[in-house]
RNA sequence: GGCGCAUUCGUCUAGGGGUUUAGGACACCUCCCUCUCAAGGAGGAGAUCACCGGUUCGAAUCCGGUAUGCGCUACCA
């Protein structure tokens, strides 16, 4: 029983969920569900003035995203409950009397005021900054005072002035600290909600937490954690921090760096598969080549062992990479399926998805393997939806022609489409290939002519399946523009 | 300032004393395929393994120091 793998994704509901905070949620996932523990969701809402509304759900709705489901938590209930700590104040209230009881916390009553200017001097002096234990050994006396004056006190917990604390870290291996570079940390605030300190540790105790996985920059809390654990006498869990995910400037990643909420990716068209995977790689890695890994092989292998302890650089063009590569990977049902909402959002093929979900559906194979996510959809297709292309008359005449060439050469095609039975990839390459010679052009001409014809782009899927796909009336149409455009610039 | 952690191609990484002329991926460049763009294939360029000492017959790999970077240093997590 106590060798069983419990784990913890432990966020705070003070922002939309950060893609580093992500990974953590991933990394904790991927070892319970490898060691077939459990992964536990705690709400840690214990600062009320940074309380962000609907961060709880869209960190919930995160997790989902990318599959990462909980064993116990909000929404699922579990036997270590409840998982918001804002519903356990009793017990971190009890936990703090009792340390204050056998003399590890004392009230501590010092202003605001008072800590900043202390801090502000100590700073100024080149001091290390911390609290000065102004507090901790008040008299009797002098303590009645401060009550009688009506100030509500912070407990703060009484570290040792000797010694040292040491910690094995799973990643980092060992770490140890003087605890006289540690100060008396506040345990509990004024307003009776716990500090992350103490709720984190009386928490994981209660909640049977064996490993706690977060991330680097909480190696420096690990001690008071420990003190903690050691004053009230738990055993505790094994400490394993990993490095944090980095911006360009190897700073924290934060939001100065652009998009860092997952969300964001969610919505740019990012598929949940290649978040899971590219997370994960981030900081971890199988071996000198696997990078495409399923969300199943990723269980299978993943260890903490493999955890790197360097901070990496979110790199953006790798993940295009990678959703490209889940893009191609879809079929054309669940492309379809996945880029429904995206195409929602551009008016004209808004409509054509509704009225003629047949066409939308020919149209997907032929940019499926050229989208990065799935928002550049819409631009890929715009002009398969577009009634009238803007066409523009520099980019239609192509080198090696002039006007003139290109008038007769749009001409001929015309004539020739209108009776192209069938008009399919096949008979339109069959007809247009030779007509390339016919008309004494390079095939690489006549091709460009029509993409620029029929697309108004200079790049677009191969033209025949896109010539096909449009169909005869639209294709027509617009060569029917085109020659209007040229017939203008010959008037 | 104090404490802690880290340091292999631009980026993500493999490699943990001899098998390494340091391997892979993204990005970049060239060529092939080819109606353009993608995708794909074949190549290329890119790392004195932060630096300095030490241990060793031998160090990217072990040890020490230096430098640099990052993190923490809140009645935030």
């Amino acid at each position: 029983m106590t060798n069983l793998v419990r784990v913890r994704y432990a966020p705070s509901p003070t922002g939309y969920p950060h893609v580093g905070n992500i990974r953590t949620a991933l990394f904790n996932w991927l070892f319970a569900r490898h060691h077939g523990g459990s992964f536990i969701v705690r709400i840690e809402d214990t600062d009320v003035t940074r309380k962000v509304k609907g961060a709880v759900r869209a960190i919930l709705d995160s997790l989902r995203w990318l599959g990462l489901d909980w064993d116990e938590g909000p929404e699922v209930g579990g036997d270590c409950g409840p998982y918001f700590q804002s519903q356990r104040l009793e017990i971190y209230k009890e936990t703090a009397e009792r340390l204050i009881s056998q003399g590890d916390a004392y009230h501590c009553y010092c202003s605001p005021q008072r800590l900043e200017e202390m801090r502000a001097e100590q700073v100024r002096r080149k001091q290390p900054p911390g609290y000065d234990r102004h507090c901790r050994d008040l008299t009797p006396e002098e303590r009645a005072k401060k009550e009688a004056e009506g100030i509500v006190p912070v407990v703060r917990f009484k570290v040792p002035l000797e010694g040292r604390t040491r910690f094995n870290d799973l990643i980092y291996g060992d770490v140890v600290f003087e605890n006289n570079t540690l100060d008396d940390f506040i345990l509990l605030k004024s307003d009776g909600y716990p500090t992350y300190h103490l709720a984190n540790v009386v928490d994981d105790h209660a909640m049977e937490v064996s490993h706690v996985i977060r991330a680097e920059e909480w190696i420096s809390s690990t001690p008071r954690h420990l003190l903690l654990y050691q004053a009230l006498g738990l055993e505790p869990p094994q400490f394993v921090h990993h490095p944090m995910i980095l911006g360009p400037d190897r700073a924290k990643l934060s939001k100065r760096h652009g998009a860092v909420s997952i969300l964001d990716y969610r919505e740019q068209g990012y598929l949940p598969q290649t978040m899971f995977n590219f997370l994960a790689l981030i900081g971890w890695s199988l071996d000198d080549k696997t990078e495409i890994m399923s969300r199943q092989a990723l269980v299978d292998n993943f260890s903490l062992e493999r955890i790197s302890k360097t901070g990496a650089i979110f790199n953006r063009e790798k993940l295009d990479w990678m959703n490209g590569v889940y893009i191609r990977s879809l079929t054309a049902d669940e492309f379809f399926e996945a880029v429904q909402p995206y195409l929602m959002m551009d008016m004209a093929a808004g409509e054509a998805l509704i009225s003629d979900e047949q066409y939308v559906r020919k149209i997907l194979p032929l940019v499926q393997e050229r989208a990065k996510k799935l928002a550049d959809v819409p631009a890929l297709t715009r002009f398969f939806f577009e009634l009238q292309l803007d066409l523009d008359l520099q980019t239609l005449i192509v080198t090696g022609m002039d006007v003139q060439s290109t008038r007769k050469a749009l001409e001929v095609v015309r004539e020739r489409l209108e009776k192209l039975e069938p008009f399919d990839e096949n008979s339109l390459e069959a007809l247009l290939r030779p007509l390339a010679t016919e008309l004494g052009l390079k095939t690489g001409q006549l091709f460009g002519t029509l993409r620029v014809t029929a697309t108004g782009e200079t790049a677009a899927p191969p033209l025949f399946q896109t010539m096909a796909v449009l169909g005869r009336k639209r294709c027509l149409k617009r060569i029917e523009a085109a020659l209007d455009k040229i017939g203008k610039e010959l008037a």
